[in-house]
RNA sequence: GGAGACGUGGCUGAGUGGUCGAAAGCGCCGCACUCGAAAUGCGGUAUCUGGGCAACCGGAUCAGAGGUUCGAAUCCUCUCGUCUCCGCCA
């Protein structure tokens, strides 16, 4: 959400950062309900005030009749502040829906596009393998050393079902202690974060009302959470904090859940595109401040790269074009690492920051040195999505044999193995 | 799942229909006293929002949403949350 004020003054920059974001959105219309919105509140608010002032006369008043005068009086101005309440409550509803829907400006150095065609490629880092043999994909490779059980997973659990079995499920969790462990050592807070969420915590983060058929809904009207986000920032929803507080960084770990909605056709085979899988997730809240976001946007995808270079994954870095950024985010990068099988680089991170979209929506504030209070800048990175990284992970690693080398950093929570084989 | 109690400012806690944005205490800030500190005394200490250069004036907020009333922290309904007892349970 952005601030109504700010609206106002910058309406072209809104309209422009719609059309770059590729989200319908009219500014026109808002801007008249926000002078319906404005010229109804001075309205009601005036009469309250006349029916204020009324009140304390009445208690002040000695005889009785002219109490009973006076209070019939009063009669006639509460119905028709009745009436004019009803109105504006129609008012706010409609202003409020419209104002969920304004997007965040993106940064002028997000370029201009569609979808994740025109995301442009920033740097890349590590060698493509070549194999001397023709390198099988994940699926088969899992299968074979039974690290998956793909068939039983959609027995069981239906369409895009999986288990991680034996070293499958040990390097999951390899992975998962590995990841801790550093971004415990960077300082970030450890938390294990609730994946079943209200509403609020996602309208907050801007998944709800825009992504609605994207998240599982229970029969409590919860949401099951698709990244440890939304609950890490909901954590300090409605809440003040002090600056010194500032900045802080948690490394989340939550289940996660997706419905795909909108991409039924793709990656229906693999860990690609699974319902239901783990993520670290790294938050921050910093100081209400761009060049202190930028500096903390930069740290997450520099941390996110530097694990990847710990495993020796190849991954190029992407900015994201207008048209491929959510509502919120101002910039994103995407980490997209070598999957071989594909011959292609599959995202596997998406970093982000929001300014104060996020926290204006969830009420996070902090007191500045003035003073004053202040909407908290948010921003988000992928630490380890798993078993999405096994992927890349699994068939980089792969020999000819089949066999599957552990990179170095993993192998003493693989019980000191240095290749996963039959 | 059943029965009950409760939700007030940074904290503790008073307030059961009108002068209450809210007593008192604690905390915090300023001033006085002091060489300095403690103690003491005096004063100040919520947020959002509309108008105004400002002083200031108006509106809203006592978990949240509705309702009753000329008037609600106070009465009624629902929701959320906390606590106690019983039941169930990894």
């Amino acid at each position: 959400m952005l601030d109504i004020k700010f609206i106002r003054e910058n309406k072209d920059l809104v309209a422009m950062a719609a059309k770059k974001k590729l989200i319908k959105f009219d500014v026109d219309e808002l801007i008249k309900a926000d002078d319906k919105r404005r010229e109804k509140l001075a309205a009601v608010e005036a009469k309250r005030a006349e029916q204020n002032a009324a009140s304390e006369k009445i208690a002040k008043v000695e005889t009785p009749q002219e109490r009973l005068y006076m209070i019939e009086q009063m009669k006639a101005v509460k119905e028709s502040l009745q009436k004019e309440e009803e109105e504006l409550k129609e008012i706010m509803k409609e202003w409020q829906g419209l104002m969920v829907q304004v997007p965040n400006i993106p940064d002028v150095s997000v370029p201009e596009g569609e979808d994740d065609g025109a995301n442009q490629e920033i740097r890349v880092w590590g060698e493509i393998p070549k194999f001397k043999f023709q390198p099988k994909s994940h699926t088969e490779l899992m299968t074979a050393l039974d690290m998956a059980d793909f068939s039983r997973g959609t027995k069981v659990a239906g369409f895009r079902g999986y288990f991680l079995k034996n070293d499958g499920a040990r390097l999951a969790f390899a992975l998962w202690q590995y990841v801790l462990d550093m971004y415990v050592e960077k300082g970030f807070t450890p938390m294990v974060v609730p994946s079943l969420v209200r509403r609020e915590p996602f309208m907050g983060t801007g998944y709800l009302p825009q992504s609605e058929e994207d998240l599982y809904k229970t029969q409590d009207n919860d949401y099951l959470s698709g990244t440890g986000e939304v609950a890490t920032m909901g954590y300090f929803m409605d809440e003040t904090l002090e600056k010194a507080q500032l900045p802080m960084k948690f490394i989340s770990f939550s289940p996660c859940f997706r419905r795909e909605a909108g991409s039924h056709g793709k990656d229906t085979q693999g860990l690609m595109r699974v319902h239901e899988f783990f993520k670290l997730e790294q938050v921050v809240l910093c100081e209400a401040d761009h060049a202190t976001s930028v500096v903390f946007h930069e740290e997450l995808t520099q941390n996110a790269e530097q694990m990847l270079q710990n495993l020796g994954l190849p991954y190029h870095v992407v900015v994201n074009c207008g048209g491929d950024l959510g509502l919120g985010q101002v910039k994103k990068y995407d980490i997209e690492t070598w999957v071989p099988s594909e011959n292609k680089y599959r995202e596997t991170h998406s970093s982000s920051y929001f300014h104060d979209f996020q926290t204006r929506r969830l009420n996070i504030r902090y007191r500045d040195a003035d003073g004053k209070l202040k909407f908290a800048h948010s921003l988000n990175n992928t630490a380890l999505a798993s078993p999405r990284i096994l992927i890349p992970l699994i068939e980089n690693n792969q020999n000819e044999d089949g066999s599957i080398r552990i990179p170095e950093p993993l192998q003493r929570y693989m019980g000191g193995r240095e290749t996963i084989f039959r």
